[in-house]
DNA sequence: AATTTTACATACAGTCTGGACGGTATCCTA
DNA sequence: TAGGATACCGTCCAGACTGTATGTAAAATT
């Protein structure tokens, strides 16, 4: 996968890059401003004007790659959501194998993830998405994605305690319901200025879920990696 | 606390209104759609003017009794947590006396708060706190009085399992949870189609929580209503 | 090297928003 | 009942935002 600089050994001195390059340089800035801007003025506060100073390219600029706003926002889920997929199977990897994965678990989910700047920009989207359905759509679609990286997971790192009480389907069940609770967190959080009270909080919930499962014995190895993880791409 | 109507006998043939009469009634026409507005429209969408259209009100009723937006919108969310504080309070009153207690809270909860149309705009308001430090000011001022009503209730109807192992503040943690995740799940519903689906993750949660705790027996008075529960105002 | 296509820039048009203002109707008080 | 206070109305204005139209440079194609 490594691209070696073709014909062109003068590299160094070559103000000439190509069209793809030049469009996907371009593309790069404007998604990565766009998210700055969810994340730091919401979704209404996101106009194209700021977006394209934010980024420090022209409003022409804009309009060539991303016809109107929605098309913009809809890269810029697209993008976010892969951001986070990456970053979901990274926390995966960076827990340990130690008894207390559950509370690792839950702790990594909220330092590297939910409750980071770029989550924010998630929210707002989110929000958005419940009256712009196109966005709805692409959420939507691209939220199945990250529960596949999720799902094989769970499995493969935690089993229920008593299989006769607690299903496999129970075990998906009560991370899809971290999430939820995640998610209300990450949303609220601001209005509770106590960090150590969401300590406590996540805290709860991995003794709890303690309960019902426990971490499997002997997993060293990362759990196997879907289909979807590699593809760089829609 | 009932109020008769004092000197004037001839009220229904009295097209005069006094001035506070006048005032609260457009305050409530103009509050009142405010909060459609929020649900159905969005923060962002919920413009002056398409608030005043949908309250049937000129522009000037509505700038005499709040002077900027940022005014309206405060008042509307005291006034939409002071409806959600009711609402929870009767949904807490309309929970039986049975065993599956949980559940069913857990159930009326989504059905009757968490998941209508007003919640949305409860949703609309927290989004636009996290930018509007007014607001959240507001919000997490009010919010503490809803929790007044919470708490109490709590101990009311249930009570730890093995009290070595749960402490009455788990209990109360459990419950600030659940609120969470029921905010979660508001916001992202509607990308999940699938009405069953919700239920089982609300009864997933009754089920886990069975674990640590039950419903208190012999119990049919209501709780006790906190100081807070009567003042009709600030 | 000529020409076509792509990438980017600037200027402008139409719409909408929030707030201000001048005027009128209704109510209260003395 | 007269005069002041309060409630309400309709319009105007400056700013901002999105989308479009037009122009220029760079790259690709022939």
């Amino acid at each position: 996968m490594t691209d070696s600089p073709p014909p062109s050994p003068t590299s160094a001195a070559r103000p000439r890059r190509t069209q793809a390059e030049r469009s996907d340089l371009m593309r790069t800035r404007l998604l990565e401003a766009t998210l700055q801007s969810l994340a730091e003025d919401g979704y209404a506060g996101s106009t194209l004007s700021s977006i394209v100073r934010r980024a420090g390219v022209s409003r022409g600029a804009q309009v060539h790659h991303y016809p109107n706003k929605q098309a913009l926002m809809l890269d810029a889920a697209e993008d976010l959501l892969r951001r986070t997929y990456r970053q979901l199977g990274e926390m995966l990897l960076s827990i340990g194998d130690e008894d207390d994965r559950l509370s690792r678990l839950v702790e990594a989910a909220w330092d590297q993830v939910f409750s980071t700047p770029l989550f924010n920009a998630y929210t707002e989207l989110l929000i958005a998405s419940l009256r712009d359905h196109d966005l709805a759509d692409a959420l939507r679609e691209r939220l199945k994605r990250v529960q596949q990286v999720y799902a094989p997971a769970v499995e493969h790192y935690f089993e229920p305690i008593d299989p006769a009480r607690t299903s496999k389907a129970d075990l998906h069940a009560m991370f899809v319901q971290l999430s939820f609770f995640l998610v209300g967190l990450a949303t609220q959080a601001h209005l509770m200025n106590d960090r150590a009270w969401i300590r406590s909080h996540l805290d709860l919930w991995a003794r709890q879920a303690a309960q019902m499962m426990r971490a499997r014995k002997g997993v060293r190895l990362p759990p196997p990696r879907s289909e979807a993880w590699r593809r760089p791409a829609v």
